[in-house]
DNA sequence: TCTATTGATTAGAGCGCTCTAATCTTGTAA
DNA sequence: TTACAAGATTAGAGCGCTCTAATCAATAGA
């Protein structure tokens, strides 16, 4: 179990500790001959250079840290893919936490990272209060993912809600729907851009917005339904439901088809996320996506900048969603 | 961002570094009084240990190295999740990588993980081949979780699919099926297992087992039936359906209601893996579930023991499944 | 009063690497 | 032949910590 060091690679080769040193960084001010000496006894020892001592000496990490609220959320599990094949790229490594939407254990786990000396941090939905992150941001660059700030050195990346509420309610409204309800996403980081972006677009399209208390669980797509249909009559009832997210969507198509209403011919719905639960031909969801991987790409590639010092102004990227027409919308 | 050191702090206590290095890792030979001075010092220059340099110092490595596959699939990211919490508690920290199921993707991830020198390393299904990973485990503990291996030097953690598989025809016989087909899950490394448990279980019913060829997608799983209603007569139909996993059963449930059958009434189906999928109300899918946290669990306490030098011999967790029955079996 | 003894504290080396500055080789010009 | 520049190599300090062994202080026993 004890690895080679770099001591015995240079002591096989005949050379210096720093010329293997400088052959492991590839300097270019190494002769032929040496370089190959030294690589032919790294390559017969199994020697690789120890990244921990690396950074202690270089006083330059290749660490990226990042906390995730919770990993079986598949939206994170994503954006987190792309964390990872960027942070690769780049050559940098992740170490990984989760926070459990916990603020206190979220503390713990963005105190451990820290621990680490990061080079960044990125943190995806964090629930602890912003002076925590400005705190954190104080010790080493910091990106939000699925969070707002206003301090002006953390960078955030987040998808425009608003825009991907207004494509759903224009699709649907040219679908010649009048009568679109919003089942909301509650205490959900991202409902209110949700709705705001409902509202706006119903009230662009002469509409009257109808949003309807709910959470971002199946469960709470069914209840919402229920109420939806005690409070109106057949006749009156909404022709077409924006979902907070795909699993409400479920939950409200579930509620409907159970009260003999068929999804799209009767009610149209619309989820948002595009899960790979929307993909399913069972399901075949109409749904908003997310870019999740591009989110985790300029996660990295702000984080990156900072680290570089090439900028200081905070960035705030704002994706655009992209609606994905499936069967659970038809025309009125 | 250049954070203070040991140094900095026994400056500011008026003590040595090295009695400073005493507090922070709570040794109980330290007066009581210069605890607290210590302590304060710390905390009014924001001093946390630098975990990298202490990794160094020690010896001793608290990371623990972490390789899945493919975080998209809920399964791994559930396993990373108990892996996460098993380690927190233990005070040891992942690093994450993904591999992608391409062995050369696979092999510089690993590589990367094993730069850090890591205490130990989890490799969850990894593609490599068994040399790749025995070469590994001269470097540090391997346990690998949904893969099994025969050398002594790994640890692995399965779930039982044999068992699992003959749970469920447990189930439907119970039920009165007589005509049990399996969707096999092709390639998959846990196909095997669940095939061997079903066919065994069939046979110990006395009932002759039907595979049929599929992979672990739900399209695959709508291709499964399509064969099976083109070769057998709606008389002869099996009444019952094993998937190869919830994907798979999903699919196939389309593809039966799409022919005019009904689930459960006309046919059984039950899945594999009690991904958040099967819970949803809408699917609500009989199926096996493998305790994912605890296969976490599991391996990070067997990566443990073998960083503790605790033990040596290779321990083959071998982990029970057991059967979540919702709506989609019926009695015969 | 002096010496053990125990407990608290510290000096200093070293973990595996990087980096600066110094040293050693050449080749080339005078 | 000598001098010197340019390139190749190395010595040695130091990154922030741990750990062993040594030192120091205080108390107890003779």
């Amino acid at each position: 179990m004890v690895r080679p060091t770099m001591e015995d690679v240079a002591a096989k080769a005949g050379v210096s500790r720093a010329l293997v040193s400088l052959v492991m960084r590839n300097s270019p001010k190494v002769s032929d001959q040496r370089r190959a000496a030294v690589l032919e006894a790294a390559r017969e020892l199994g020697y690789e250079p120890h990244v921990m001592a690396r950074a202690l000496a270089s006083r330059t990490s290749t660490v990226l840290g990042v906390m995730v609220s919770d990993l079986r959320n598949t939206f994170f599990a994503e954006v987190v893919e792309g964390l990872d094949a960027a942070a690769q790229a780049a050559g940098f490594d992740l170490i990984l936490n989760t926070g459990g939407r916990s603020p206190s254990r979220e503390r713990a786990a963005l105190r451990s990272l820290l621990s680490f000396r990061p080079a960044g941090v990125v943190l995806l939905s964090p629930v602890v209060p912003a002076s925590a992150i400005e705190d954190a941001a104080r010790q080493c660059p910091i990106v939000l993912v699925s969070r707002t700030s206003r301090a002006s050195i953390v960078d955030t990346v987040n998808d425009d809600g608003e825009a991907g509420a207004a494509l759903a309610v224009e699709h649907l409204a040219g679908l010649g729907h009048r009568r679109i309800a919003h089942l909301d996403g509650g205490g959900a980081a991202t409902a209110a851009a949700r709705r705001k972006g409902y509202q706006q677009a119903m009230r662009g399209h002469g509409l009257e917005p109808l949003v309807v208390p709910s959470e971002h669980t199946d469960h709470a797509g069914e209840k919402a339904v229920h109420e939806l249909l005690g409070s109106y009559d057949r006749a009156e009832l909404p022709t077409a439901l924006l979902a907070g997210n795909d699993f409400n969507a479920v939950g409200a198509i579930s509620a409907l088809e159970e009260a003999g209403l068929r999804v799209p011919e009767d009610v149209s719905v619309v989820g948002y996320d595009n899960t790979s639960l929307a993909a399913l031909r069972h399901l075949s969801l109409t749904t908003v996506d997310q870019p999740r991987t591009e989110m985790g790409r300029l996660a990295i590639e702000a984080l990156l900048e900072r680290v570089r010092g090439e900028r200081t102004e905070p960035v705030r990227h704002l994706l655009h969603p992209s609606l994905v027409v499936r069967s659970t919308t038809a025309a009125r």
